[in-house]
DNA sequence: CGTGCGCTTGACTTTTTTCAATAAAGGTGG
DNA sequence: CCACCTTTATTGAAAAAAGTCAAGCGCACG
């Protein structure tokens, strides 16, 4: 596939008539990153953004006693880094392959001059920034209002809804990884598994497959109405 | 003044050409909210969004049981709801007035026509909106990774820091809402402002004064290699 | 077939919350 | 201007939740 069907089937960029997709392909720069390699650091000059082609990249902020918390595991056609875009000059996190990955880098002025031209792709950026603001907004109302297990009860409930209300969810990260998106330690997150398995709530089958058994008592977890 | 220099002096709208701001003002619904009173509840439809020019806001998120979580106190001449413009059109959070307030409101449709049309405000409208990210994420971040002790002190150097490195901070919420922000309960809020004082970190006097007096203390809390 | 990393489990400590009671502040109306 | 009343803040004791430290298991990978 070349570049300008890559940046075609991106959805920041849906609806870009064909010269500007041209323009964009110019400018843009291929990148492949290994699994496990920085992609630029907290604190790094901003001058472009990235989208994710393929692979899995996570975001994340590190405490100065090297606690990592995840701020998002990109999917591929995701943008990322754009924040630094639009809001200054430096990245204000982390992020890192979690596979052999495939980006695509957009250089900062060619890309706003790009977006004075053109309303629908500052609509699109807009739409996406938007959205993005919102996931924040639900993740730091789970991180502040309730424990650890309502918070992972909300988790499996939206990742059951967003993959058409499956019982069978495949954790697409490690525990580990799932420890620090529920802002706990492994070890939490490992007894309140194993106490959800004790109630009947899920099963868990090798490290990676949950099974939620009982919809509505993760539902009462999930709103403190139930403890476990 | 009258309704075009108050839109004109909204950073949002910074350089927009007068035959616009006059377009703008044609379409504004100016509103005046009592304290208390609540301008959008969250999963209201959002066909607009505000831009606060008096008075304080706080967007906050309720959870099942009734507790809040502080999302934003919002100053003077900042926009808020206009998530709710760009990525759906619920609105994701609630909005109340903290004091007797005046409000501008822009309908959505005439809004998005409007920045079609002109670059400049979708490029300020998207700073905007990378800015608050940026903000959220360091939110998610202290929120997660800290405990208490640790995120009070972060957010005291942060406001001297917005102040200008100045010594004495003027709360401007209550110790209850201070709490919410911090995603905890009033009780411990205190707990931990007692215990700041007994170490000679800070000085408390009436309710809404603190003064800091050992920042170097207060940083190393922050940075979690302090413990109170 | 062993080594390593991720995951689990147990005992213990620390931190935070809960519940309840009291104290202080601020605003209101006399 | 004062007394009252509501709201907001503080404090104590006990319970619960989460984190730390340490040890052990198991599966994947070389």
């Amino acid at each position: 596939m070349d570049i300008i069907e890559q940046i075609a089937s991106i959805p920041l960029f849906q609806g870009l008539p064909r010269p500007q997709l041209e323009e964009l392909a110019m400018i843009t720069l291929a990148q492949s990153v290994q699994r496990g390699q920085t992609i630029f650091a907290e604190g790094d000059l901003g001058t472009g953004f990235y989208v994710l082609v393929s692979g899995r990249v996570k975001i994340f902020k590190l405490s100065s006693d090297g606690k990592e918390q995840i701020l998002h595991i990109m999917p591929p056609a995701e943008p990322f880094g754009e924040v630094a875009v639009f809001a200054g000059e430096r990245f204000p996190a982390y992020a890192e392959a979690l596979e052999d990955s495939y980006t695509l880098f957009f250089p900062r002025t060619a890309f706003i001059d790009l977006i004075a031209r053109n309303p629908s792709l500052a609509l699109n950026m807009m739409a996406i920034l938007a959205r993005r603001l919102r996931k924040f907004a639900v993740m730091i109302e789970a991180l502040s209002l309730k424990e650890v297990p309502s918070r992972l009860a909300t988790h499996f409930l939206l990742l059951s809804g967003q993959q058409g209300g499956e019982k069978s969810l495949t954790l697409d990260i490690s525990k580990n990884q799932l420890a620090s998106l529920m802002g706990t330690i492994p070890e939490t997150l490992s007894r309140i598994l194993s106490r959800m398995a004790k109630e009947g709530l899920i099963e868990t089958s090798g490290q990676r497959l949950i099974r939620i058994l009982d919809e509505a008592g993760l539902q009462e977890l999930a709103e403190g109405e139930r403890r476990l």
